[in-house]
DNA sequence: TAGATTGTTAATCGATTAACAATC
DNA sequence: TAGATTGTTAATCGATTAACAATC
């Protein structure tokens, strides 16, 4: 895969354009110029072209982009067409949500397995996957390969069992605990989800205005 | 309140530092360098000294940071100890979750009340809090005024119920719905936590490696 | 065709990093 | 005191915006 450095502002930009055009798409609307994209996301129209820019020619002179086709190019260099697997790490109440009602294959996803330590949820079908015991893991691993685990286990637990995946080859981790991980091995991705930071920046800026 | 503007990339960091400041303290550390810490987050010691320097002077030469005072100074800078109200939207898995386990208070927020539509949960206490009719909303509002709102309603709804929390005096959206919010009155601050856009960020990184 | 809008280069702006005198 | 480390200015780097020829 070649490699024309795509910078991070960019990437965080890119699930904002993905998520528009799918609403447009969804609202029957065929093409849309930068301009007009551009006031609906809050950008301007010269970034939003600099941003498309950097994956290849989408639009057309004269006329702008054609939603569909930008849609799927998005969805491809975001990778919603691979169908990588993910597995849920701690079927507690926030795994339970995930399990229940994220659309998992919306993001590209394959979604087939749980894992907790409380017995009692062992077999548990929840949203059509079933909880099975950590201790399982290993081998549920080596068998099926997925590629990310979304890590819903108390914090304590978090960083060795982040080790031990990524000892097994996982290569992304969705952080849903109040930690932050790191990784010996480099090349694995780290998402965090770190809720309390989210309130606390939303805190500040009512508290400074 | 005076306004010495700060760049929105500093304000994204500060509850990570602050994250790591309790982290530090927990562990009884009492004092830490710029070196130390940006070693410790991945950033460079004149960044870290930079940033704080905007809120203060809170180090001291030769020394360091006093972990006990920079995690304070840091705290009362986000607003954690305002105690400001917050209620919750929307009683389904997520909002659940919420109730149930997230440490509102250490946010610097005090959670009395949360609602829904579903009349199989009014009078429901989850973690302490009463599930309302959300016909009771305004009349709540108007006798308690709460300053954030949780947002864990349907989609279709987000940008209605918005309209209306921001006309009863909200000040703050805490958007868990998968819908870009606006508001036509200014000053209105709105946070939103797109898991679907992390998780394809995610898919991103993984695809592209 | 004429108008609209892109791709793309150049200019600007802002954020990060480096450097160092001040000082604990 | 000497060593360490800050606050703070200046330099660098990168991202955003502006401009415009190309062209649909």
């Amino acid at each position: 895969m070649s490699k024309p450095y795509i910078s991070d502002a960019v990437i965080r930009r890119l699930p904002r354009y993905y998520r528009h055009l799918n609403d447009l798409q969804n609202q029957g609307v065929v093409r849309i110029s930068s301009g007009a994209l551009g006031t609906r996301m809050g950008l301007t129209p010269a970034q939003i072209r600099q941003d498309l820019h950097c994956f290849g020619d989408f639009g057309q002179q004269g006329y702008g982009y054609h939603i569909p086709t930008l849609r799927h190019e998005i969805g491809q260099i975001l990778g919603v067409d691979h169908v990588r697997r993910i597995i849920v790490l701690g079927a507690g109440h926030l795994g339970h949500v995930l399990l229940k009602n994220f659309d998992f294959q919306a993001a590209g996803f394959q979604i087939d397995a749980a894992f907790d330590i409380q017995p009692e949820l062992f077999g548990a079908v929840i949203g059509n996957v079933t909880v099975r015991p950590m201790t399982e893991l290993a081998d549920y691993v080596a068998l099926h390969h997925p590629d990310v685990a979304a890590l819903t286990v108390p914090p304590q637990e978090a960083q060795s069992l982040t080790d031990k995946l990524v000892a097994m080859g996982l290569r992304g981790i969705w952080n849903f605990t109040n930690v932050e991980l790191t990784s010996p091995v480099p090349g694995v991705a780290f998402e965090d989800v770190h809720l309390m930071d989210t309130l606390l920046k939303l805190n500040y800026r009512i508290s400074h205005s």
